[in-house]
RNA sequence: UCGCGGGUAGUUCAACUGGCAGAACACCAGACUUUGAAUCUGGGGGUUGCAGGUUCGAGCCCUGCCCCGCGAGCCA
């Protein structure tokens, strides 16, 4: 909605939104609505995409910023990229850029420049100060170990630290002695004073400040003492003036605290307000940066940018664009119900997309040689072929043709199967922007298998079809043999083969599945494929979207598959014969 | 065990806040087709977790129960 005042604009609902933008209703959308109705927060709209530098962006956070800047977009506010870099262990450099670097590809610009929550340490500090002032945080010197036990369980008391009614005065001293490097790394913390007895867990004296002697990315060797995530995190919002705070559910029971903190401030802003939506999940797809790292650490892939990986990273070397990802979780929608989305539902995304896009080419991955018999001697045609039926501005392109051509093996059977209507001894074909051809004799190997395909083509079928106007069932691909290039193909299935990876307690990693990738060295292209950029992603005609590689361009990622009506016959034909014997052999046990 | 959140086609979400339970993806069938793709048409699918209650009328309100998720880091 480009509304200058959204409060005054007529409840038109949808209606003026322009395609791209989201249609979502979703209850978070209605609060805000809401709440400019009812001109709280002067009717501002402020949003925030907060990751932590400790690893690479993968499809959940592409929720999280569809959710985030859209709304902002939507009710005319404001979305910044904020690193919530509060803890300096395994935050690095690199994957602030590495963020910067995916957002911007997924099509997002924040609002401002960038931020970070270590620039606000200082506040933070002082903030502290004057809550020990106040009487509301005191300095514990018990270890981490008594600081647990002492906090009791669900539906048990918690015990006071004997530390807590330090005055005021004395904590003081004690805080910046903990600054001030006077003691060692976890011989205090500061806690808030909140209430042992809350039976919301976050509230029995959280830990404000930790003393941690590590460099900071950012800080460097300014500090010793590191907020926790929960000191630090609606304080950033509020110096920033963020309104909407939206997070994740498992935030859901700290937003007491969240209030708890900033309502015991002084703040530059109106206390902005957390609200919780439910993360995304995807079948076959773990969503934690642990497991990722543990696929990246144990080799079973190749790297953050592996095009198995559901990094950002990984799903653009692998081809997927950044529209159909967007399209993806804004389809899936705001909710605070805990959900799996089928990952089919991202894959058709992906081919809505590729389909209106992608350049039509053809490369044979499994070649089988096919002499044209009757073709004249020494002549060589060059065939024009439709770059995209879906797009005209597309144009064409030519392709060479030859007496010996590469077919895949799966487009030829000696003994076609039922409802096989691709080439067999006696069967006519179409060859894809070229001739019909028609099989007469098969050469083949010791195993029966085919080697050489024996054809004669019909000279008045060029372009595709014939003066008597008969019809051929099937359609195939071919590469000129004389013209042909070599290339490499990744071919992916699913990096996990349970639908639900580490459901019930069990390791993720223990459903890896083995034949993830499979790689063909021997594929056959044709001629212009020579010439791609990186990135790229064309179609191969008849079998799938195909990325070529950030780095060398004779290599290419297999997007996403066609739909395959075939294979799905072939499925419930092999599916209905091992029925029949089922049922054959329950019937002989029952005779018997 | 305690607290919080959640249960609507196979899946993810809608249902204008009490008024004929819908969409997308998936699945099935047909049409069309120089990609067994795409496109088009149609179809199967639901005891709205369960049991009561209020109401002319309940997915929505009330009561009880069941199931699932999250929460006891000096992680975020």
């Amino acid at each position: 909605m480009s509304t200058e005042n959204p409060v005054d604009a007529p409840d038109d609902g949808v209606g003026d939104r322009s395609p791209g933008e989201s249609t979502s209703t979703d209850f978070i959308r209605q609060k805000i609505a809401a709440d400019n109705d009812s001109a709280r927060f002067s009717q501002r709209v402020q949003t925030r995409f907060p990751p932590e530098p400790n690893g690479y962006l993968h499809i959940g956070h592409a929720k999280a910023i569809n959710l985030n800047f859209s709304v902002a977009a939507e009710f005319a506010g404001t979305c910044n990229l904020r690193f919530d870099d509060t803890n300096p262990e395994g935050e690095d450099q690199e994957y602030i850029d590495g963020i910067e670097e995916d957002l911007a590809w997924l099509g997002y610009k924040p609002s401002g420049p960038v931020l970070y929550a270590s620039d606000y340490f200082q506040q933070l500090y002082d903030w502290a100060e004057n809550l020990i002032e106040k009487g509301l945080a005191y300095v514990d010197d018990q270890d981490a170990e008594t600081i647990s036990a002492q906090r009791g369980g669900f539906g048990k008391p918690g015990v006071e630290s004997p530390h807590r009614q330090r005055t005021p005065a004395e904590n003081m001293e004690l805080f910046r002695g903990m600054r001030d490097g006077l003691y060692a790394d976890g011989e205090k913390v500061l806690r808030a004073k909140i209430d042992m007895q809350s039976e919301n867990m976050q509230l029995r004296d959280p830990i404000m400040y930790r003393i941690k002697r590590m460099a900071h990315h950012r800080t460097g060797d300014t500090w010793i003492i590191y907020p926790t995530y929960d000191w630090a995190h609606g304080q950033s919002d509020a110096i920033e003036g963020v309104t909407h705070s939206l997070c994740t559910l498992e935030f859901t029971d700290n937003r007491a605290l969240y209030d708890w903190y900033l309502s015991n401030l002084d703040l530059p802003h109106e206390q902005p307000e957390q609200t919780e939506y439910a993360r995304l999940g995807l079948t076959y797809t773990p969503m934690s940066k642990r497991v990722f790292a543990r696929l990246v650490n144990d080799g079973i892939v190749d790297g953050w940018d592996d095009p198995r990986m559901p990094t950002l990273r990984g799903l653009r070397r692998r081809g997927y664009p950044a529209s159909a990802i967007r399209d993806f979780v804004d389809k899936v929608g705001i909710a605070r119900t805990n959900s799996t989305t089928e990952i089919e539902l991202l894959e058709s995304f992906v081919r809505t997309e590729l389909n209106r896009t992608s350049l039509r080419r053809m490369a044979v991955l499994r070649p089988l040689k096919v002499v044209i018999t009757n073709w004249p001697e020494g002549e060589e045609r060059l065939l024009t072929a439709i770059n995209n039926p879906e797009d005209d501005t597309a144009g064409t392109r030519t392709v060479a043709f030859g007496p010996e051509l590469w077919i895949e093996q799966d487009d030829f059977k000696v003994e076609p199967p039922a409802k096989y209507y691709r080439l067999s001894p006696g069967r006519e074909v179409r060859l894809r922007a070229g001739f019909y051809i028609t099989a007469h004799d098969v050469e083949t190997d010791a195993e029966g298998n085919p080697t050489t395909v024996f054809c004669s083509y019909d000279p008045e079928s060029e372009g595709g079809s014939t003066p008597d106007g008969r019809k051929v069932k099937a359609t195939i691909h071919w590469v000129s043999a004389q013209h042909a290039v070599g290339g490499t193909v990744n071919l992916y299935n699913r990096l996990f083969s349970d639908p639900h990876p580490g459901e019930g307690g069990t390791d993720p990693l223990a459903s890896v599945n083995p034949d993830s990738r499979e790689t063909l060295t021997d594929v056959r292209l044709e001629q212009s494929l020579a010439d791609v950029e990186p990135g790229q992603v064309v179609q191969f005609e008849r079998l799938g979207y195909f990325a070529v590689d950030l780095d060398d361009s004779t290599v290419f990622h297999r997007t996403v598959g066609l739909r395959d009506e075939w294979a799905n016959i072939q499925k419930r034909q092999q599916k209905s014969q091992r029925q029949h014997k089922n049922q054959g052999q329950q019937k002989k046990k029952r005779s018997s």
